[in-house]
DNA sequence: GATCAGTCGCGTACCACACGCCGAA
DNA sequence: CGTTCGGCGTGTGGTACGCGACTGA
């Protein structure tokens, strides 16, 4: 049994969606997002199965089991058998899909009694039928650099789709389930994308409307992750030396959160990566909020070492499930199963310790991270509640009060 | 391109007072 | 050392206000 549904706290979360950050079992999943046009653009993808926290990028059909990122990395990133077992990509969704068409998408669907006929029994008590039109399925072309749903190796540094987060200009846009590649290379992500808008591409499209729509989500949370992480979790990955392969020295990277950073954030020489970091003008975070939202230009570019690493933030978030190590400040673009902090060096099982300790330390400190204000005395939230204001201001007891918490009146 | 007015969103100050904290007895 | 007392600072929520960003003329 795995973790429940966040939404009913009933059934077995099956969905992760990336925009609610929530993991939902297949009933709330349509429940919820058949509320409106909006949250009908939610992708969505499996949850993962080791975790159950992050959104499953792989299926392993060895095992018949959904992993994320990181645990596929872990699980099959050594040099253990299980390395060589075959997965295959599980792409994202949007819409309102029957368990039939996600059947349909994800092959080893049915392959999961808990998720495929329960929930098949629970989607024909609902009577959505949008699910033609507005139902979606994204592919993590990054996953798909071979333009095969089989993957059987792990993404090497060298693989150069490091950049498939980055817009592959035709890729990108959802498809329909039976839709078929236009062609293999269709799902390979372009390298080093530049970040422009080719004239024509995202026009008309109402698809890809859609799908940007989604984008927005993944970008504030990006952006949180992104500016957030460095300014009070870059700490942590400080600690462990993670940050370094990101933006070579702390000073980038106080830089590069810095919510009065004027110009560009570059760097050059540093001890591990070679930085290029280009980043648009931000006088305040909602400016780098837009400023991440923009499909139109690249903000930050780090070019690694040699040729292993260049990653690019370029603003244009796939809705990958690159999910944990985006959220550690890196960009999508990072090749499957290799967190941020990778180390140039993954023969040393120490640091292969020290990268999963890492991830650890990071996801406890994330998990501990509450941004809704907390109320240190409940006492005093109780007198607060009840007592009289003008204004919004309390005023002495037995003065005249337009504002009655318990009567909800006005006294004059 | 520069300027101005209007709009919007966000952050913060304000209020009274019960309560927690801390030093003194 | 443990208990009691008194004084002081803190925290609580709804509203108004200021400021910066944004937009259109």
């Amino acid at each position: 049994m795995g973790y429940l549904c966040d939404f009913c706290g009933d059934q077995r979360a099956v969905v992760y969606c990336r925009s609610d950050a929530a993991c939902l079992c297949l009933s709330c999943d349509r429940n919820v997002h058949s509320a409106n046009a909006l949250s009908r653009r939610h992708s969505r993808t499996l949850v993962c199965e080791r975790c159950n926290s992050e959104p499953a990028s792989v299926q392993c059909t060895e095992e018949s089991i959904s992993l994320c990122q990181n645990c596929d990395w872990l699980g099959h990133g050594t040099a253990s058998s299980s390395s060589t077992h075959k997965r295959q990509t599980i792409n994202c969704y949007t819409g309102c899909p029957s368990s039939a068409e996600l059947s349909s998408i994800w092959s080893f669907f049915s392959d999961i009694p808990s998720m495929g006929e329960k929930c098949e029994q629970e989607l024909g008590l609902m009577s959505i039928n949008e699910n033609r039109n507005n139902s979606t399925w994204v592919p993590l072309e990054s996953q798909n650099v071979s333009g095969s749903p089989q993957v059987t190796d792990l993404p090497s540094k060298d693989r150069s789709s490091v950049g498939a987060s980055s817009m592959p200009e035709s890729s990108s846009k959802p498809r329909l389930p039976d839709q078929q590649p236009e062609s293999a290379d269709e799902c390979i992500p372009k390298l080093n994308w530049s970040g422009k808008k080719s004239p024509g591409i995202f026009e008309d499209d109402d698809l890809y409307n859609d799908f940007n729509m989604d984008e927005v989500d993944l970008e504030l949370e990006n952006y949180e992750e992104l500016f957030g992480m460095t300014l009070s979790h870059s700490e942590d990955l400080f600690e462990n030396g993670g940050i370094d392969s990101l933006f070579g020295t702390k000073e980038v990277a106080a830089s590069a959160g810095n919510s009065n950073c004027q110009g560009a954030v570059a760097a050059e020489g540093s001890s591990i990566g070679l930085v290029n970091a280009v980043q648009p003008a931000c006088s305040n975070a909602a400016s780098a909020d837009s400023m991440l939202s923009s499909k139109t230009e690249p903000f930050l570019r780090i070019t690694g070492r040699q040729s292993q690493s260049n990653i690019s933030f370029s603003g244009i978030s796939k809705d990958s499930s690159t999910g944990d190590y985006q959220e550690c400040g890196a960009s999508s673009t990072l090749p499957i199963g290799e967190p941020p902090w990778y180390s140039p060096c993954p023969e040393s099982s120490l640091q292969y310790a020290s990268r999963s300790n890492a991830v650890m330390r990071y996801r406890e400190k994330k998990k501990a991270r509450k941004f809704e204000k907390s109320v240190r005395y409940a006492s005093r939230k109780a007198r607060a509640d009840i007592r009289k204001r003008v204004k919004g201001r309390f005023v002495k007891a037995g003065d005249v009060y337009d504002y009655d918490p318990l009567s909800q009146t006005r006294s004059y």
